[in-house]
DNA sequence: CGGCATACCTTGACAGCTTAGGTATTAGCG
DNA sequence: CGCTAATACCTAAGCTGTCAAGGTATGCCG
């Protein structure tokens, strides 16, 4: 966690998984991989953070699953954006480019 | 903490405590508050997460503290930037603007 | 005198990440 | 044929950090 150690700020997860399933369902294990993938591994998703918030995340309503099958014939829960997903989405989005920018701008004020 | 609800994204407070350091020593009611007014109250620090940082960061090295008067001539502890609280200012400003250009790039990504 | 702002602190509850395990299936390789 | 690695899922323990809610003390102002 945090800036000093850790890979992923607490919190900014949720936001990842939602973008993640934007373009349609996907599942959990691909999700993952779209993230890491996407950012050159700036952002590493570990599975003990992942699959926890898949869970918390369809308990809250804002994702459904079911079981399937990938294009490698796998089994696999995949993941889809309910309604309230959709939003939460848009808030969420809407709330981290509103935080980064102020803390990148305060960051930005140049010292002394 | 998080988006959802939380005002600070957990691990963010002390690149931004070490920041508001930068032109020399403050005590820590006035960095609580010139976090507050500098971001337009976007960034809301509770006094419950901003004193533990301040001890946390003290404890490791980062600030150094005593004791003085405030203008308002009030008792108050005064912080400064240690070499190492400078050196970790550098990393995790570093560390905050690839973090958070990552998550930026991927929620612009445009969605179906 | 009472309230508000300044200035510090701590405790308990809780959320979320990391580490470190675990299971099962399939593909590829020697 | 057996082994390893990749795919795909999951959980538990431990830790860190924030929030909510308290508390102390001082000084100013109406």
């Amino acid at each position: 966690m945090s800036l000093s150690d850790g890979v992923l700020i607490a919190g900014t997860l949720d936001v990842l998984v939602l973008k993640a399933l934007s373009w349609g369902p996907r599942h959990g294990y691909g999700i993952g991989r779209w993230i890491n993938e996407n950012t050159d591994a700036v952002l590493a998703v570990e599975e003990g953070a992942l699959y926890p918030a898949l869970h918390r995340m369809e308990r809250r309503g804002w994702l459904e699953s079911r079981w399937g099958r990938t294009e490698l014939d796998r089994r696999a829960k995949f993941y889809g954006l309910s309604r309230k997903g959709r939003r939460q989405l848009a808030e969420q989005t809407k709330r981290w480019h509103s935080y980064s920018q102020a803390v990148s701008l305060l960051l930005q004020k140049r010292s002394a």
